[in-house]
DNA sequence: CGCATGTGAGACGTTGATGTCTCATGTTGG
DNA sequence: CCAACATGAGACATCAACGTCTCACATGCG
């Protein structure tokens, strides 16, 4: 296919709303993502091939929103909290997303699961590890189980706040507050 | 039915074989159920009237241990941090059922979700908040999302140690190191 | 205006899981 | 031994979602 001169259909459009609806509602049908995006389920499917398609195209925007938002919070630069800080903000709109891909890659089991999960991984440990070596962190919880816990916080916060229960504002500062107020070895917010 | 004189089948089993089963591979058939407690799919369905049964059989036999937990941990008992580490202690070996079941109630929408959630997430809430008042825990976050990021917390480790990321062990020193870190207002492990 | 192309609507067959049923088997209690 | 009962195995229909297909319509381009 060309697409070449004409596409009503904007790909990245459907992915959002798809993105949108599975993060509250994780079995939704290939007609329900079809009819919140506006179009139809013959059309959605000629977009992407089936529901593995779709999901793998979701999982490819979340990593390419999680590596944009390490970019931009500049892990590197100052003191980790601050990194930390700085990556929770820019990583919160993609939050709903990674929970819906979270329980997601549950479900692969045995397939190899891309690539690019390693690499965020890799450079969220390797944040923790810094301020480790810094001596701002604790070290007697891994930089790997902090990775998983910022993770489940994620989930749990964009879930939260899905349900109406926290308000969206507190999101980073529940988080941060809460991940490194057990990450920094000394008291402080 | 009455299972006056036989009763082969030890539903309890039947249903921790379930439990664990469901908290690897979230969508096991009812056939992979029946085949990892070693017994028919008739014989499930006889016990089970069907899938929806069963999660709802599993959630009760969640909502029983959390509360079991709830009671030997003695969350009225001494410093509040110390009830947080027994309760911790105390819910890990539910604590895969407790994600999977987690993310099953995301999928009932919105049916009204069993009481016994709610009486639960008041006593862990209840806690937080008496730790908040003994001047053990700040103040800036919320008992709510306390009780929330623990859930959380508890799916991720649960869910790191099935895949071997991290030692068993380790279970409830993670879990209690990184949230009581953050909810204590001082430093101390 | 013709022509091409993307789309919506819907029909159709397929698949996988489910729920129900029957029947043979084995085991227990009287 | 005999009767009752739970189980295992399998057949069967149902149902929901999927993937594929066709056709009519509309919109852009020449």
């Amino acid at each position: 296919m060309r697409y070449s001169r004409l596409m009503a259909v904007d790909r990245d459009h459907v992915l959002r709303t798809a993105a949108t609806l599975l993060t509250r509602k994780a079995t939704a049908t290939m007609d329900e993502v079809a009819k919140a995006a506006g179009i139809s389920r013959a059309t959605l499917h000629r977009h992407f091939a089936g529901r593995d398609a779709l999901v793998r195209a979701l999982e490819s925007l979340g990593i390419a929103e999680c590596e944009a938002a390490l970019d931009t919070a500049r892990l590197d630069d100052g003191p980790a909290r601050d990194a930390v800080y700085r990556l929770v903000r820019e990583i919160e709109p993609a939050a709903g997303l990674l929970a819906f891909l979270y329980t997601e890659n549950q479900l692969f089991e045995g397939d190899t699961l891309n690539a690019g999960w390693a690499r965020i991984d890799d450079r969220m440990a390797a944040l923790f590890r810094r301020g480790q070596q810094s001596g701002e962190f604790r070290i007697d919880l891994s930089p790997l189980w902090l990775t998983e816990a910022l993770y489940g916080l994620l989930g749990s916060a964009a879930w939260a706040v899905a349900e109406g229960r926290v308000a969206r504002n507190d999101f980073t500062h529940m988080i941060v507050g809460l991940l490194l107020g057990g990450a920094l070895r000394r008291e402080e917010s």
